[in-house]
DNA sequence: AAGAGCTTCAACCGCGGTACT
DNA sequence: TAGTACCGCGGTTGAAGCTCT
């Protein structure tokens, strides 16, 4: 049996809003509320329309407050950081910037933003072959006839993209391949981890709702929320976690190296935006910091793959089964990929 | 001037989660 | 416990406006 429908579709008003349609609906929810209930609205005003029309028309056109268009940098910026770290989880991105709704933001992403990111940026030639490598990449992966489950999500795609171009993975940091890739393993990222927004984002939300779709499991999983594109990358049957790092993932972490480097994703951030510098080809003082900060995490920690994932929930036998280099190679056979 | 192609964004759709009976 | 109704979300669509040729 198929879910009953939520409104008479042969007797309910579609397409654009009219001033006489919007007056109605503001003046009543300004006087009355909404009742609790946005299916028996409309008939107690009388607007032929569905209840969920109207409860989208309040939330993102008449409710008090709202703002359209004219985005600032900061609100790029946040809208950035918070897709690369959660996705597409516009309502959530949305509480973090007010006035804004989340249609609006993902609109603006779709039409503007994620063009800005990916399509503007002016690189040397060889950085210009490895956009095209990983381009082709993608496609690739997103066109490979296999299981869906062998494949990640455009989002995914999109956002380990657009970690890759921060990572300055189009310039020559011998830190930045793959397997270094710091956008897969969060914890250790010197830059973009920027867990400081996205615990923000999500203890917020946590706080809204309970049944918040980001409340961690942590115990279950052993991941983070801003490591979600670890998540699908697990979820994929790429199946790896930072294996040689051994890299405990915890929501709780936090490092001086993450706190200092929140100036750098800013400055970073805006260059990619708004072509601020004229090369994002990261400087030898620069690369300097980042070595410095592999060598901390390397030196730290030695624990070996298998162990990583017991020690963060699987099953032993899972964990021994898993080899993370094969699978990485197997699956990802592109990516820029530096053992070491 | 015209029309083809592109961009933007408001609105719709379907689904998952949850509350209620 | 199951069935039903509603809410809220993310993905998608299509009309209107804009730009290019």
């Amino acid at each position: 049996m198929g879910r009953a429908p939520c409104c008479d579709k042969e007797n309910v008003k579609k397409g654009p809003w009219s001033p006489e349609e919007d007056a109605k609906l503001k003046a009543y929810i300004e006087e009355h509320g909404t009742g609790g209930n946005w299916i028996a609205l409309p008939h107690k005003i009388g607007l032929k329309r569905c209840g969920k029309s109207c409860r989208l028309r309040w939330l993102n056109y008449l409710r008090p407050n709202i703002k359209h268009g004219g985005f600032t940098e900061e609100e790029d910026q946040i809208i950035c950081r918070l897709y690369i770290s959660i996705g597409s989880r516009w309502s959530i991105i949305a509480a973090q910037l007010p006035g804004r709704t989340d249609n609006d933001i993902k609109n603006y992403w779709n039409t503007r933003l994620k063009k800005k990111l990916f399509g503007k940026r002016t690189e040397p030639s060889q950085s210009r072959k490895l956009q095209a490598m990983i381009d082709q990449e993608a496609n690739d992966l997103l066109n490979h006839e296999s299981s869906p489950s062998q494949t990640l999500s455009a989002s995914a795609l999109e956002r380990m993209q657009l970690h890759m171009q921060l990572q300055g993975l189009y310039s020559n940091n011998p830190f930045s391949g793959f397997y270094n890739n710091p956008a897969l393993w969060p914890n250790f990222h010197p830059v973009l981890g920027d867990q400081r927004v996205c615990q923000e984002a999500i203890n917020n939300a946590n706080s809204d709702s309970s049944s918040s779709p980001l409340k961690p499991d942590a115990s279950k999983s052993g991941l983070i929320m801003n490591a979600n594109i670890l998540e699908e990358v697990d979820h994929s049957g790429l199946g790896f976690h930072s294996p040689s790092s051994g890299g405990a993932l915890s929501i709780e972490t936090s490092s001086s190296n993450l706190e200092s480097a929140n100036a750098g994703l800013q400055a970073e951030l805006q260059d990619l935006i708004y072509c601020k510098n004229s090369s994002f080809v990261a400087d030898e003082e620069h690369q300097l910091a980042d070595l410095d900060c592999y060598k901390e995490i390397y030196d730290e920690k030695e624990t070996s793959a298998a162990n990583w994932w017991t020690n963060n929930g699987f099953d032993e036998e899972l964990a021994s089964a898993i080899n993370t280099d094969s699978m990485i190679q197997e699956y990802a056979p592109g990516m820029i990929y530096r053992g070491h």
